[in-house]
DNA sequence: CCTACCGATCGGTAGG
DNA sequence: CCTACCGATCGGTAGG
């Protein structure tokens, strides 16, 4: 019995989880209230406690949920054996597919996360600003090796990262092109650039 | 007499909206309270009532301002005789200027236009989707003239105003590079692209 | 430009 | 999971 309600708790926070990326995606996190969010689950508010401890830890679980998914790529992507370029081409394909299948909670990640209280908020810096120095490190020996055009790798890594972080907005675009097309479009500019 | 009045009024209004560019970025329009501000003007929130209508307006003169900007400066481009090529990165370095001397309004026009109300988020919306056109019918004709890569332009022009948008993070960011490095940095990424 | 204050809305709790 | 409600804070106004 007790197990059965463990169960119903989790699944009904995932529930109150995703519909919370899906709000924050539309309303901004300050902007949305737990009134809002109610509605969307289609309970009264302060039902949603029952499951959750605070709209902060809503917040936190995207941002630390996506934050994971992404380590662990990189993890794998440094431990395979491959050349600093197809390293990273495929951190590239593996962000604009991220931002295709799970983009509520990647954008809310990308977008909200100053919104968390310490010591989450240093924490997610910190996660940050490592993942970035680690896919900068793949990019400075593809320069060093001559198969990437010498310029500033954080640079290079901020430029990447955000042009990605922009491709939701196709979702909600009447343009509509397949994934395929999108991605191949993406990294063909970032990759061999606009100029013919 | 008046007129005195009235100049010294359109000042401390300047005065309000270059702090309240200054909070939204830091905060987030939503974040943002009238408190906060009238603390970095340096006067009680009540008092700020006798400049400005309300907080709606700062964030519709910050948007429009800049959106003023860069429809003056595509005008400009679209009239000279230019060729595609050399009109992208007119209109690439003008975006990369604007983000380094004009940040914090350039950054909320960016990312807090959304908070807009009716009838200036339809309004914005539009100019948005104007301006983004004719960025993207510049790309097109570029690449009909074989100058630039054959690929969508609309995904391009949101590539390459996204890449943009982000480099505000090297403001606060330890690694300082010049602003002149910056921009060539991100011209050769977008225009050459990364790879060798 | 300030004091004093308003109605609305917020995140969250108590108690059942 | 709901009703009832709390203290805090919000944007904004009245009146001087």
């Amino acid at each position: 019995m007790a197990r059965i309600q463990t169960e119903k708790d989790v699944s009904r926070k995932e529930v109150i989880l995703k519909a919370s990326a899906k709000l924050f995606l539309e309303k901004g996190y300050k902007a949305a209230s737990m009134r809002d969010l109610a509605v969307k689950v289609g309970v009264e508010a302060a039902s949603l406690y029952n499951h959750i401890r605070s709209k902060a830890e809503l917040l936190h679980d995207i941002c630390f949920n996506v934050a994971n998914v992404f380590f662990e790529h990189i993890n794998a992507v440094e431990a395979s054996g491959a050349t600093p370029i197809s390293k990273l081409e495929t951190l590239l394909r593996f962000h604009i597919q991220q931002m295709i299948d799970n983009y509520e909670e990647v954008f809310v990640s990308d977008r909200e996360w100053r919104y968390l209280a310490d010591p989450y908020l240093s924490n997610f810096q910190n996660q940050r600003r490592s993942y970035r120095k680690r896919f900068a490190a793949i990019i400075q020996s593809g320069i060093e090796q001559g198969q990437i055009n010498k310029i500033d790798a954080s640079t290079a890594v901020l430029v990447i990262l955000h042009a990605i972080s922009g491709i939701d907005s196709w979702h909600r675009s009447t343009h509509k092109v397949s994934g395929e097309e999108l991605t191949e479009n993406i990294v063909t500019i970032l990759v061999e650039g606009l100029k013919k």
